[in-house]
DNA sequence: TTGAACCATTTCGGATCCAAGATGTCCGAC
DNA sequence: GTCGGACATCTTGGATCCGAAATGGTTCAA
């Protein structure tokens, strides 16, 4: 191996961040999962424009694993190829993010109707418990008087809790290839916002809560077409709840 | 270059298929083209084994690019990896069709209802014109009496104009990210069927142009609700329709 | 002063070379 | 006869090298 493999920054977790790689994994993918994370975490903005040869140093291997990394992100959409002048970290616009959001609108609702005759008993208690911590860190976030560094721990863990809910649904459905469709548009546009959902509408949050409460009913009494009725709409009201953080994100 | 480069199979066609491509591209991004094509037109069915150095050999080029090409077509999941093995052009079992399916369908149904707000008489035209050849085709495919090369013919075309049909609706629908996607998934699709849907169950293939005609109907009166909801079930129906010719070819 | 051509620099794309993982076979031991 | 291990071979993964395309700055002429 070339160059110090001892240099690496923070404390090679990176490797087998993925268990599916545990097993047997290439650098190639390490490195396209770690250039993925860093993308989903803010580290590389969109827009940034990346060296092969400043990733093959930071990650201590030749530039040949590293262009397949970047071979296979563009092919997903993460960053955008030019020819002989290097790749760029997709940057959505407004039009794009909201078709993304409509893609998985109609998706994650047609799951949560195969959900809704699949779901076990243990599945709805596991989306009963995202949702007690969804309620829980939606209290917080809407409380004023909250300290700042508050705000930003809660706001992970809405997230966090918001995809306990969401992916729980999408594994009750056992639909694997829609939930790998909803999965890659989720990560695409989850890069963009460095989520400090902050301040932002207070009763869109409300809402959402609502939803969720009315989708797990919905489950829990098997109905199919409310389930899905509702999710869909869901997805969308949360398209505004995103907008109304770009918006003010936009205003700094 | 290395190798004969004039020993190129075929005429070199193969080179700028995609117009994305013309101004400016690389090897790569062509033999993944090429490969692509090839998958999808049967030259390698599912579950063949690709061999980097044979398809170097093809091509005339090194093994550089085709890893490239390769690792694109990995990450849209048109070959599986298996790291140090090789790439084998996927085969989906038939749960993972008609999950396919049934992606198409909610994303072609938002797509039609989105359509319906926006589409102009032009395309109005269009649809008209794609349908009128849909139903000229299917009535060959109908014909009993219909040679076999016939049918063959008749079964591109039929096709052809299907995929005319659909496309136009997404391009109406001004919605790039849900056409990309649904683009992707029916490509990933077309590679299984080296559709001869020759003699699959008749009354399907006659509900199929009925199912055109009510949705182009929808779309001129600029009902979405309706072009949303005919849209959905036509494609669930062609999924039945497909896998009638999925049991048909496998009783051979 | 401005614009166009030329050259140096940077970065990428592709070819070649070498190392490492996987498979299959052959041989010997039990 | 069968099981296990060592070896030969095949194929992939990664590193290095080189040519080509794009960019930016400089110079010369109009």
């Amino acid at each position: 191996m070339p160059h110090d493999a001892g240099s690496w920054p923070g404390d090679g977790s990176w490797a087998q961040a993925d268990p599916r790689d545990a097993v047997a994994t290439t650098k190639a993918d390490q490195i396209r999962h770690a250039i993925e994370e860093m993308i989903i975490s803010g580290t590389f903005p969109p827009g940034t424009v990346l060296r092969q040869d400043e990733l093959s140093r930071r990650f201590g291997v030749s530039r040949t694993p590293i262009r397949e990394a970047l071979r296979q992100l563009g092919a997903v959409g993460f960053v955008s190829f030019t020819p002989n002048r290097g790749v760029r970290v997709q940057a959505l616009d407004r039009d794009e993010w909201s078709q993304t959001y409509l893609a998985r609108a109609v998706l994650e609702g047609a799951a949560a109707e195969a959900a809704a005759t699949r779901i076990t008993d243990d599945q709805l208690d596991e989306l009963a418990a995202a949702n007690a911590q969804f309620a829980h860190h939606t209290g917080v976030l809407r409380r004023a008087n909250a300290s700042r560094d508050d705000r930003g721990q809660a706001a992970l863990a809405w997230v966090e809790s918001n995809e306990r809910f969401h992916s729980g649904i999408l594994q009750a459905a056992e639909l694997p290839v829609v939930e790998r469709l909803v999965t890659s548009l989720r990560r695409v546009f989850s890069g963009e916002a460095s989520w400090a959902p902050g301040s932002a509408a207070d009763s869109l949050y409300a809402a959402n809560l609502k939803q969720h409460e009315a989708i797990q009913a919905a489950l829990a009494a098997r109905n199919g077409r409310a389930a899905r009725a509702l999710m869909e709409a869901h997805i969308m009201d949360s398209w505004a709840l995103m907008e109304s953080v770009l918006d003010e994100s936009q205003h700094d």
